[in-house]
DNA sequence: GGCGTGTTCTAATCTATATTAGAAGAATGA
DNA sequence: TCATTCTTCTAATATAGATTAGAACACGCC
């Protein structure tokens, strides 16, 4: 058995040995996220995360107990990141950004993930739905947790009278998350650098939920 | 083997008997589209899909040939039942409306099909992606079909004028129909009417993508 | 009130794939 | 260079689930 607990990647030095080993399991998570995110739950096979890993199938259960949980954490690693990766671009704006800035580095952090780690954040975000009940409902937590930041994203604008009064403040945020969570099926970084479909949406969001005159 | 080719559900009668038969076939049908939307292409077994059609899985072989060709039907069905019902929304509209009038009017349309008729447009959206690729070119057919109907909406709006000019047209319909596949996660009937969310969406699409001044 | 056809069922069959067992191969420290 | 531990492999095993075969049931028609 390894002996790192939830190891990840980072910096984190375990006490022993253990990099090759560490890599390999990198690989294989990378492999199963790749699978998962076009095959789906059910359709994520073994024997192709394998082969994408360059393993034999069964090299999985030194690292993971069973294929769920190689499965499961593909998709807390998609969810996390998407939350890490923008509640730090929010921190580290400068506290007097006005609501709508915050709003469109949001919506920025999070193109940023969902286009460039695709992998592991589309296989959590097209398999949200079809997740087995238990790992489903740890799914629901996370997901909860980063709607609370949106939420708060869009209390704030509504507080300081930057967002249209006359919308439904549910509706508004799912309707750009919605916006948000699709790019991945239509955008393709041979098309145009993702800075552009960033700007885009920011434009046409901000132009959609902000208060009358506030184009750009 | 049962005489009706690909007969729908409609007025259309085929000449000899058959009603109960037919009646059958459509609770198979639909089983399997509520099915599919929630367990992904892979994940839809057929006996689930017998049990909540109340038959045994094998009387499935009587009006498919195999389990792939019943899931296509699905999807086939919800990718056509979007389009039509969109394209005869905007036909019912008269010649003269604008073409922002047009847009809202697509929007409600794919909202009402999505949401309400969700069980099988359901299963289209979430499983476009998962499709094994003999069915997804299928599939792609009709998207570009439906994209079409979506691109002539927006080049018409950049024609007359009311379109902002200053995002690309590509993306800004992809985000708005980002946006539409997303809502059935999020919505729900108990919630609000239906009617409410696609006046809040309308009221964004609007703002976020019209010329300047055209609030409504 | 029995015959033929249409519809569904029960009981196999057959295959794909997760999982386990246990051997073989590296790497590491003495 | 050897012994130990870590890592991966090959060869079973076990099971779930699609599909097929063929029997039963229902129904309309004579």
């Amino acid at each position: 058995m390894p002996r790192e607990r939830t190891a990840r990647p980072s910096a984190d030095g375990a006490p022993t040995s253990g990099r090759k080993s560490a890599r390999t399991r990198e690989r294989i998570l990378a492999a199963a996220a790749q699978i998962l995110s076009r095959k789906g739950w059910a359709g994520t096979r073994l024997v192709d995360i394998a082969e994408v890993a360059a393993v034999q199938a069964p090299a999985v259960y030194y690292y993971w107990t069973s294929r769920e949980d190689l499965l499961a954490e593909v998709v807390v690693t998609g969810q996390q990141a998407t939350l890490e990766h923008v509640v730090a671009s929010l921190d580290a704006l400068p506290a007097d950004a006005s609501a709508f800035d915050r709003i469109d580095r949001a919506i920025a952090a999070h193109l940023e993930v969902v286009l460039r780690r695709s992998e592991f954040s589309l296989a959590a975000i097209r398999n949200a739905a079809q997740l087995p009940d238990d790992i489903r409902e740890r799914q629901l937590v996370g997901q909860r947790a980063y709607a609370d930041v949106w939420r708060g994203l869009v209390e704030d604008a509504v507080a300081a009278g930057e967002l249209t009064a006359d919308v439904d403040a549910r509706a508004a945020r799912m309707l750009v998350l919605g916006a948000l969570n699709w790019a991945p099926e239509w955008w393709n970084p041979e098309r145009g650098p993702l800075e552009e479909v960033v700007a885009t949406t920011q434009h046409v969001v901000r132009r959609g939920l902000a208060r009358a005159a506030s184009g750009r």
